[in-house]
DNA sequence: AGCTCAATACCAAGAACTGGGTATGGGCAA
DNA sequence: TTGCCCATACCCAGTTCTTGGTATTGAGCT
């Protein structure tokens, strides 16, 4: 099956030629990129690398559209290479071929700045489609990369859920906790809010009672914690 | 291409055949998927249906493995399909198959506990390869819909590096801050650091000064919000 | 109709906090 | 060594918070 949806060549870098830099320390592997690359006629090959310093390198002496990196280079790890991509061309986008798949190398992957992650085992991997896909600003995930993105997504709705049991405030409430989280007085807050002063103290103390508080520090501080107010 | 990584009918559920649901209500794209899970060995289609309730009485009817769900249902929106699966049957995998493709809906079937999301387009969608996936525990997820995860958690990443500009408060200021988020007044924060009273307000100060608040309250949310106080 | 609860308003006393000073010693870097 | 900063300590005046009351109105539920 095609997990991408294929709109084929459109993109949004528009008409223009996509100008790539691939970096693979396997030469038959480097090599196989690189020619099917050269027979696509909507990308250029603007550097190949087989190091973290070569493809450093490229990226600050050439103007590039996408960097496919894998991540075991012999001298360093290509995750180093997205980020500084991310930081000199922050236009670019950056795509890992790997065969490493743990959580935490997938996930410092992504949030250094890779948009697309393929995993290199038996498939042959279809490069111009995602190619494609990047251009177009779609993400090509092989389904087992993308199981750790999911996971980690879906932890963290689980975590929401755990707080569903924290205390419900009222939308009064909610009003004064975010007042007294932004470090507003009682008279601040009654004159945002539009309502006497004496009325302040009043929802304050049943705050205090639902978070099982006796100060705003501390009810900013639970309130936080239990997911009430998100920053 | 295939994104995915195959590896063929090998699964967690071991041997056991996949028993699976079926919503969608456009009669003739579920007549389809019906067909191609019927003429697949690996599983048994244990209902099909075109509305939420239909479908909810089959999770709690029968026994499944996997729920493939459209989202916009006549009668409501297959997310509460998910998260319904998700407290009668935790063992059983979901995936979406949709139309939908903006972010809040992605996220949302994500978090409900959608493993896979399958964007129903042009390319006609390989479902059995799909459910394989799943079954391997891989998430099979279109390339559009990938997208709106590696933003999601790239977004995460970007925050958490302006926070590395966060201003340095030194040792006993920490423990100043965190006595004050803890609740503590400023006789307690004395005898619990075993300094005078007198001392408190001179670092609660400073902490002032380096988080340009005013008061303890907004103190402890600036502190949490830059990463000084992780909770 | 009666009940509960959120939201509103007011008063007052005592505790706690804030912001303005000043000063000493210790550690670390230029 | 000098200078800077952290940590310590003290004083004080003014402001704000906390906590104890009481009471009215309207919305929602039984």
């Amino acid at each position: 099956m095609s997990v991408s949806d294929g709109d084929g060549q459109s993109g949004k870098r528009g008409a223009s030629i996509c100008r790539i830099i691939v970096t693979e320390d396997d030469d038959a592997v480097r090599e196989r990129f690189v020619r099917l690359i050269a027979d696509w006629d909507g990308g250029e090959l603007v550097a190949e690398s087989a190091t973290l310093s070569d493809t450093l390198a490229a990226i600050r002496e050439s103007e590039i559209d996408l960097l496919i990196t894998d991540l075991n280079l012999p001298d360093g790890n290509g995750i180093e290479a997205i980020k500084a991509l991310g930081v000199i061309q922050p236009h670019a986008e950056a795509m890992v071929i790997s065969v490493l798949a743990d959580d935490r190398t997938v996930l410092d992957s992504i949030e250094a700045g890779a948009s697309g992650y393929l995993l290199k085992d038996a498939d042959p991997v279809d490069l111009v489609e995602a190619i494609n896909d990047l251009m177009a600003g779609r993400s090509p995930i092989s389904s087992r990369i993308a199981r750790v993105l999911v996971k980690r997504l879906a932890e963290r709705a689980e975590r929401a859920a755990e707080d569903k049991d924290a205390p419900k405030m009222t939308p009064r409430e909610m009003d004064i906790l975010w007042g007294i989280a932004k470090g507003l007085t009682s008279d601040e807050l009654a004159a945002s809010l539009g309502i006497s002063r004496q009325t302040i103290p009043v929802h304050i103390r049943n705050i205090y009672r639902k978070l099982q508080v006796s100060n705003r520090s501390e009810a900013v501080f639970e309130a936080t914690r239990q997911g009430i107010i998100r920053l």
